[in-house]
DNA sequence: ATTTATAATGAAAGTGTTTTCATTATCGGA
DNA sequence: TCCGATAATGAAAACACTTTCATTATAAAT
């Protein structure tokens, strides 16, 4: 039974049930002209056949490969992992697949990810990557991709973008602080910093500069053991502050280090993950950080990519709303 | 300069270059029989029009379409993103892109990944879900789709298959235990668990039987929050033992539901988790673990995969070796 | 200069579909 | 029973390439 078979075609389908390729494409496809005894006919030698069309012909004739790429720096991270996940589930509702593009946070590669999607022929893209920059975006557009861009403010036709409101959020996370709290806040720039990083950072300082505060910046790097091991220097003079770190795993090396530097969290030290994953109540104490459903973002940007598709939507900004959610790492 | 273009084809190629279909495919393809004054001719119209190969075209063509098809339960999971990133890497080191197919632990869906698989006319395919049974693989293999199957001892032209000996090392931690260790063990055997961990709890009842030695299961949800309250329950009447657990997350929910119910790990509680990702040394105690380097799965997936897909290589089957990695978790 | 061998090129068929347009069949109404 | 309208079907072109095979150009050798 399990024999090896050669991919059945639709002209042999169309022979075996003496009917025309015409006729067996519109029965594939639903069309309704198609009588009910023809038709009845037609889908008994396919499944005796065992015929399954092939999408890539498919595509070539309808020009639509239902494949949307992905872009991203890295599959490995956990809150991007978070919006696969989203993007996943949704993309198998709407019938479309998922072709992976990274880009190593590197610009070169950046620029190879670029003419690769172009090659490909995905119907659309999804880009969360800080390593596109406009140009690219704009690039990807003038091949008429439908693109959604996370994390990038764009406008264009068919081209639609998500943004997060981390930047109003730590503002106002740091403005309710200096009322109840009273140590220096310090920023956690990763040496590869992306746009996004940098416009929080930006936010920091302009909220700490308008209230006239004194503030701190320690530039790290993005690994869990390098910049546990970087805090552990860091505690042996400083013996107190509040450390915004940008994700969880970078958050934690700051709690473990002030920890095994004989410091107290949050009495002495308090930390903050921008970017919480479900880590936050896992380590201890649970991290505070602000709360995006990354899996919605991700489930989202797939659902306004088909909306781009279907013509249905020419454009669209939406804005994601995070929620600071206070856990046991800071005071207030 | 940034106009809406209209994809070039290797027709108008030929046409502004002067030369045939023929000669334009064979630039593009590197083919040595073209001079180099007109290869020279044909890339410069290339580059002016800004042409690209349609790879849809090429892969009706050639049926061959460089994409590989990547079947996992979910993208969520910290080892399966650790697995993908390595997968990532080393398919764009060989001009693979990745396409991924999900089945949400559902068998119903693993069925409709299947028939995708076959449609999606990947060269190949990454098999990392137990939902997909040997029947399953059987019909994919049917389809001569050469397949690398993680976790699955298969055999069969063009299939090749990747192994973690964690049943062997769990048995061998076990018997290690026996000799200096006193406390009762337990399994968490998940409520939807897969071969592997099947396997896995079936090793460590062998090397308790064997042993003589008493054991216990518990049989949990996949989710953090769900097991640490079971924990908490079990806690208050189970006030020591060695807990075997899948993944450090819910390592992790033991640890912590031990900790919060007053006791002390490792010498009130000892926890082992099976597949450690970078979190076994964020979480306090540092979390004992079976170390593996999943990236390098990942990668070596992808290498065997290419080897099936140049026919170097027939058949292989592999077997990883994990290391047990003692941290604070446990006392040996 | 002529022949041969070889390298470069082009014409055309093939890849597996969809879709347009023309043709044929079917049905209802007079 | 015949006509017209409409529904069902088929032929063939289109999609954007690759590849085989035949043909032409080029270089080497005599």
């Amino acid at each position: 039974m399990n024999n090896m078979k050669d991919r059945v075609t639709i002209y042999e389908v169309a022979v075996a049930s003496g009917v025309s390729l015409a006729t067996v494409s519109r029965v594939i496809n639903n069309n309704s002209n198609v009588t009910e005894k023809t038709r009845k006919k037609v889908e008994e030698t396919i499944a005796r056949l065992g015929y399954k069309p092939s999408r890539l012909a498919q595509a070539l004739a309808t020009n639509k490969t239902t494949n949307i790429g992905i872009v991203i720096p890295s599959a490995n991270y956990v809150y991007i992992a978070n919006m696969l996940n989203g993007m996943t589930d949704e993309a198998k509702l709407r019938g479309y697949q998922l072709t992976l593009f990274v880009t190593n946070k590197s610009k070169e590669d950046a620029l190879q990810v670029v003419e690769k999607v172009i090659t490909s022929h995905v119907d659309g893209a999804i880009i969360f990557d800080d390593e596109l920059d406009n140009e690219d975006i704009n690039k990807l557009a003038s091949y008429k991709i439908p693109l959604v861009v996370i994390n990038n403010q764009v406008k264009g036709d068919r081209l639609a973008s998500i943004n997060f409101d981390y930047e109003k959020k730590i503002k106002e996370v740091i403005q309710q602080y200096f009322k109840k709290g009273s140590k220096k806040m310090y920023f956690l720039h990763l040496h590869h910093s992306g746009r996004l990083l940098e416009r929080i950072e930006k936010s920091f300082i302009d909220a700490h500069i308008k209230a006239g505060k004194n503030y701190g910046v320690f530039s790290i790097e993005d690994s869990y053991r390098q910049t546990y091991a970087d805090f552990m220097e860091i505690f042996k003079s400083t013996k107190s502050g509040y450390f915004l770190a940008y994700r969880d795993s970078l958050a934690a090396a700051v709690i473990n280090a002030a920890i095994d530097s004989g410091l107290r969290v949050p009495q002495d030290v308090e930390v903050l993950s921008i970017i919480g994953t479900k880590y936050v109540s896992i380590i201890r104490p649970q991290l505070s950080s602000l709360h995006l459903d990354l899996k919605e973002v991700g489930s989202t940007s797939v659902t306004m990519l088909a909306g781009l598709l279907t013509d249905e939507q020419k454009e669209k900004n939406l804005e994601f709303e995070s929620t600071f959610v206070k856990r046991a790492s800071t005071l207030f």
